[in-house]
DNA sequence: GTTGGCTTTTGACAATTGTCAAAAAATCAA
DNA sequence: TTGATTTTTTGACAATTGTCAAAAGCCAAC
């Protein structure tokens, strides 16, 4: 298995621990991982499956984040400062996923905090994939943000409906539809 | 002095190791605090003054981040994986900055583990800020946009030229100017 | 195979935002 | 104060993207 987050940072007894303190559990598509409107407090890593966090503007569906194998996901908006979360988390396949509670990884951080540094690394990973995700909207088009999916995270155009991939990327599905057609 | 990044996080100890380790700087307006294509060391925290970071995308200067008093600039695609930089980072008024260089930062944070959970937290803060501005390219409309700014970061308003915050919004300085007179 | 539900496409039209050029206003330095 | 420079506004028009409604396509269960 290949934990994208995780590879070339984090070392492998690190890995063997968090591993020991995650659960294994199956769901099926559809399932919540999690609900608006509760304090989240799980980090889910998938195995198996393809998960995305999402919620409702005015009525529309609407997804923020997509994770697929090896990908961590959760309720960012939440899990860090024990507010109430804005979004749900969703199965969009049938998947295996590993859960900790952050409170769990907090206490094997405390216990080991020589391996705070590989939590700041990931942490760092994460937010130039974050600032990243921010240039998108500054600089390209619609039609170019698909095109720069359609490179980076080809599985993901392959298995998320039309309409997920392009509330993600911030247009309607039929703008998506016709680009898909122009191009 | 009130540096938002570290207020309520880091001790006061922390904040005072850090500090010894800064260099105090004064700089005028316009002055580059870093330019594009070098790979950027320092990390800069705006005791007075502003500063931006940003770059050209098909000859128009588009800004990506925003730094008044007590915020930290640097240039995030290049401090942490060492790449050569697509920005500049500069000063949009006469300013104070401390600067800490990134290995600096690095060594103090060998020598006392301790303070790594600080870094951490300062991180996640960092990474939940980010993902509500994806958000809000997600969600809200140019001129949504523009009175959400004007709501959470008045002083940027009053001190950064139009064309600054229109590129940072992701729209036009012409649309900006025509979404504040409908305001 | 047929049915029913979900997803995707299409059409007609509207709203938003961008482009280019020029005018007006504000700022700054001599 | 004045002239130069920069910033902001405006106008006319174009391109992009959104909205709403309906049709077409797809797929799984019966």
């Amino acid at each position: 298995m290949n934990f994208n987050h995780l590879d070339g940072i984090v070392p492998f007894d690190l890995v063997t621990k968090i591993f020991e303190l995650m659960e294994q559990r199956n769901f099926p598509k559809n399932q919540l991982l999690h609900e608006q409107g509760a304090v989240c407090k799980e980090i889910f890593l998938i195995q198996e499956g393809l998960a995305r966090t999402f919620f409702y503007k005015d009525g529309k569906d609407i997804t923020v984040h997509l994770a697929s194998e090896g990908e961590v996901i959760t309720a960012v908006d939440s899990i860090i400062s024990l507010k109430k979360s804005r979004y749900h988390v969703e199965l969009l396949e049938d998947s295996t996923v590993f859960s900790i509670s952050y409170k769990t990884l907090q206490e094997l951080l405390s216990q080991h905090p020589e391996y705070e540094k590989y939590v700041r690394l990931v942490l760092e990973r994460m937010y130039t994939e974050g600032a990243d995700r921010i240039e998108e909207f500054l600089f390209f088009s619609a039609k170019e943000r698909y095109e720069n999916l359609v490179r980076t995270r080809p599985q993901i155009i392959q298995r998320v409906n039309l309409g997920h991939i392009a509330s993600y990327l911030g247009m309607t599905q039929e703008t998506l539809s016709r680009i898909r057609k122009s191009i």
